[in-house]
DNA sequence: GCCCAAACGAGACGCCGCGTCTCGTCTGAG
DNA sequence: CTCAGACGAGACGCGGCGTCTCGTTTGGGC
């Protein structure tokens, strides 16, 4: 892990460039995200984006990486699973049930079907942490004889199951995605 | 809802189009598809496209409802619900979760991601009926005393915890989908 | 079987964004 | 202070876009 950069890569330019793609992505979507106006509306040569980012998706990653109001909800540890895991999937319900989080966690997944690398950064920022520490607030349970595996299991059913709803279009509401907990952490022996 | 049509309009060209683009959505992917190619292999004039479709999501969205292969796998009905949506389930990450599959599954959803209008077709195809077999089949069954909603909830955890699997490039695999349901299915009260 | 409007194949057109390139200027490490 | 390399700006050829205009084909109405 040698950084080989002696480059003198000017901060104003990168994170003004991120911004603007932030901004258009916001006004225009991702399907009619262009490079120039990119440029254009960053202060800054194209050859500049150029340089620095290989391809249009690795830009667009980089951008979501960039915005801090994304910061991934996890779940608190109060002692209760069910009720610390509820509360929590309620949150990101409401989050991702909004029209702006909807409309975010669409261009998220389309942005990391374009291509796999893309993919597997934004879900080390975003859903990674989620699975994980569900996951281990999970393991820390007592109440909960599973395997590793089910845990894991359980863990995608719930996150999976929100993003399948907003991706079809149907209502994600906070006391929806508490009931699917509950219907989960039940299955896995919990008393609910 | 007049159907306002005496126009006569070529079936030749029409299905031609349609299997042009899903050869050219197989060969170059969703995001280097260009019109021109669609035109060219189906040896087609570039107007004729334009004038059945609006845009191009439309056609990709047409292209896909056009392809046989792709008939959505729906659960028996044996008297054993947590056989038969596990089978069912298994079936299905059978089919997801080979690479082909997977990759079928990235475009739908990219598809979907473009356009509201396109998403809703598509689900109607292929995910609609999914959901609305298995939730039929949990109903008819006995053993599961649960709210509607929460039928839907644990359909949507199903087929969301699958999805999500294949959007993440977790594993997803017969045995894997069939845990998940015992899981689901235990938590709505089924002995497994 | 003839007619004719509409759909067709072909391709030219202007436009725009792509990715590359070449300027002259700016800047920061040594 | 120096100078290599990053910078802003923008010209360039390329290719696909969506529209248009040809002349030809086609199929429903008479």
């Amino acid at each position: 892990m040698t950084d080989s950069r002696p480059r003198r890569r000017s901060e104003r330019a990168r994170v003004a460039i991120l911004e603007a793609t932030n901004v258009l992505l916001h006004d225009h979507g991702l399907e009619n995200l262009s490079i120039e106006e990119i440029a254009a509306t960053a202060g800054v040569g194209k050859q500049t984006i150029y340089r620095w980012w290989p391809t249009r998706p690795a830009l667009v990653a980089d951008a979501l990486l960039h915005r801090d109001d994304l910061a991934p909800l996890l779940p608190k540890d109060t002692g209760d699973v069910v009720k610390d895991l509820s509360r929590w999937a309620g949150g990101l319900a409401e989050s991702l049930g909004s029209d702006r989080g909807a409309a975010t966690l669409r261009m998220l997944t389309a942005a990391a079907t374009e291509h796999p690398e893309i993919s597997r950064r934004l879900h080390e920022r975003f859903s990674g942490p989620l699975q994980e520490t569900a996951y281990e607030r999970l393991s820390a349970a007592k109440e909960i004889k599973a395997t590793p595996a089910q845990r894991r299991h359980a863990v995608d059913a719930i996150i999976g199951g929100m993003v399948y709803k907003v991706l079809s279009h149907q209502k994600l509401t906070r006391a929806g995605a508490a009931e699917t907990v509950r219907i989960v952490l039940r299955g896995l022996g919990a008393s609910v």
